[in-house]
DNA sequence: ATTAGGG
DNA sequence: CCCTAAT
């Protein structure tokens, strides 16, 4: 099996710390941002490969970040909650993720600690919550104060905590993952985080579906329920069962803010305040932190990127094997021991908002055999590999020292421009040996033939590689083929997700419509692909869907396949923000408003 | 460069 | 999503 490991550089012991206050100390420091943390995900395989994570793994978790970062400043009044820092947060979500699907069972935690830590994420807890109806809805959508104070950035546990989302707690929708099949939950995994999985464990879908839904990290593992974006636990698992105090102080924190209990029943009424209480055991966890290892896998932005194998590859592969093996976790990790904590992110000075998103973060790669800061940006979300498969192998012959070694490299090259040259290199040997054009060059997109070309690969290793020109080659990782005419045109149908859909709405509650490019700057700083446009369009589409009566809804209609249905809290709150903005669609007049509080409900007729 | 809209 | 006009 392979585990993912996030690598810390220096203390593992205290991500906590390092969390905000790090990023913010590190602006100041110089040195710190030379030498920052690198933070990576990286699988172990059960032979002690490194596989990079993939992209998905990577950007979940970037995602948060940076839109924590981004959104951190925004703090306002609320901030008495603690919660995790930024980086600890998503840290954590990841660790949680990929410990979990992967190894839960089997690994045990090597530092009692981290893994306590990494489950420490506090939720984005949401104050508001909707019941209040529209009022309250009403408020969210102006953006620098809301009455209420919490909607928003300003909302204490968002606030700190920052997950970006916090916006969506009005939704409401209730989605309970529990009972579903696992064919379902593959089906609301794809929607909500846009790519396909494997994995075909439950209670990992359901929680990284709850997690994902509700941008926190932590989630019960008992019983997943969401609603209005949040998790209820209905479950009795409540318990906390943090060892850490720390732990525990996130989630008793979160409670008390809300004040709230979240009372198995409260299904109905209270679910307003909706909190969920996550508690979430320690044991399962099996996260190791890795110092320094850092994924390779970037190309500079600007060099056009050699090919790498589809991601998809490489999870499914990673995925299965991982399964088979079982693994132990390396930990490669101790390795360094960096006493410093250095972000593992930098976060660029915040004024450069305006800069591009990229510029904000960056991150070190070391993997690479080079440190290379590489905007994080360029993660695109569908399954790119950020590394190479065949890199990894290499490095990993050399054993468990590589790790070792390479994060000393990376540490030891501080800034170093010049190596993104090497990393060129390493890249190129690479690609040169994955050159191999495909056999199948046209459309891996099948499952099927994705699996038996991973299997290829990984068989034959380096023999073939695929070579999809056409796929996304972009740094942003949306593909992009020419069109007759000669213009571009994207060659894949990115669906949104709900995450994606998320955001945009919080975004549209704190901008308003109409601004899109800086909702994009601010609520989608990690996804390079949608672009303002995309967000407009998306928007507008939502508004219909919001405003459709779904009366009948489905039944028969419903295609079953077809997209998941956009929770009703978040149509809900799309038509209030849509009221808020004047922007009703023509035809239904403000007048049915009113009456969407309660009805919407029932509505589930959006569909992504 | 960004938006609003139509297709 | 794409394309284009309008800003």
């Amino acid at each position: 099996m392979e585990t993912v490991v996030g690598v810390e550089g220096s203390d593992e012991g205290k991500c906590e710390e390092s969390g905000v206050e790090k990023s913010s100390s590190s602006l100041s420091s110089p040195k710190q941002i030379a030498d920052p943390v690198v933070y990576k995900l990286v699988r172990v395989e059960g032979d002690g490969r490194l596989v990079p994570a993939t992209d998905d793994e990577v950007m979940e978790v970037e995602e948060f970040l940076v839109d924590e970062k981004i959104e951190l400043p925004v703090v306002t009044d609320a901030g008495n909650v603690e919660c995790i820092s930024n980086e600890e947060s998503s840290s954590g979500k990841s660790h949680k993720e990929s410990s979990e699907g992967l190894s839960h069972s089997e690994n045990t935690e090597p530092d009692a600690k981290l893994s306590a830590r990494l489950e420490e994420i506090v939720p984005s807890s949401d104050l508001s919550l909707d019941d209040s109806h529209i009022n309250e809805s009403a408020r969210i959508g102006e953006c620098s104060k809301p009455p209420d104070g919490p909607i928003e950035s300003g909302s204490p546990a968002s606030v700190i905590c920052n997950s970006s989302k916090p916006d969506f707690y009005t939704l409401k929708g209730e989605i309970c993952l529990d009972n579903l099949s696992i064919r379902e939950l593959h089906g609301l995994f794809r929607a909500t985080f846009g790519r396909e999985t494997t994995v075909k464990d439950k209670l990992w879908l359901k929680r990284r579906i709850a997690m994902g839904l509700t941008n926190s990290c932590d989630v019960s593992t008992t019983t997943f329920t969401i609603l209005d974006n949040k998790l209820v636990n209905k479950g009795t698992d409540n318990s906390f069962q943090n060892a850490d105090g720390m732990l525990t102080e996130g989630s008793d924190g979160e409670a008390k803010n809300l004040g709230y209990e979240t009372s198995p029943t409260s299904h109905s009424s209270q679910m307003e305040n909706h909190q969920i209480v996550l508690g979430k055991r320690l044991g399962n966890l099996s996260v190791e932190l890795d110092c320094g290892s850092d994924d390779l896998q970037m190309e500079h932005r600007g060099a056009k990127r050699v090919r790498k194998p589809t991601k998809r590859y490489i999870e499914e592969l990673s995925e299965v094997e991982s399964r088979d093996y079982t693994p132990k976790v390396i930990s490669s990790a101790k390795t360094t021991g960096q006493g410093q904590t250095s972000p593992k992110y930098c976060i660029r000075p915040p004024g450069n908002a305006p800069l591009n998103e990229r510029t904000i973060v960056t991150r070190l790669d070391s993997l690479g055999g080079s440190g290379v800061q590489v905007p994080f940006v360029s993660r695109v979300r569908r399954s790119r590999p950020r590394k190479n498969i065949m890199a990894l192998m290499k490095f990993d012959s050399s054993g468990m020292g590589v790790a070792a070694k390479l994060v000393q490299e990376a540490l030891s090259v501080r800034s170093s421009p010049p190596e993104s040259e090497h990393a060129d290199k390493v890249l190129k040997v690479r690609s040169a040996s994955e050159q191999i054009q495909p056999l199948f060059a046209a459309e891996p997109e099948k499952d099927k033939r994705r699996s038996i070309m991973s299997t290829i690969e990984l068989g034959k290793n380096l023999g073939l590689k695929q070579t999809d020109s056409s796929e996304d080659n972009s740094d942003d990782g949306i593909a992009t083929v020419p069109t007759a005419k000669g213009g571009m045109r994207r060659k894949h149908h990115r669906a949104w997700t709900l995450v994606e859909v998320i955001k945009l709405v919080e975004g549209v509650s704190k901008c308003g419509t109409g601004r899109w490019s800086e909702i994009k700057r601010l609520s989608f700083a990690s996804y390079s692909y949608r672009t303002s446009v995309d967000l407009k369009d998306k928007w507008r589409n939502l508004l219909k869907a919001s405003f459709a009566q779904t009366p009948p809804d489905d039944g028969i209609n419903s295609r079953k396949h077809a997209s998941v249905p956009i929770p009703a809290a978040i149509l809900l709150k799309v038509r209030e923000l849509a009221e808020m903005h004047a922007q009703v669609p023509p035809n239904l007049g403000p007048g049915k408003l009113p009456s969407v509080s309660r009805s919407v409900h029932q509505t589930r007729s959006g569909y992504l």
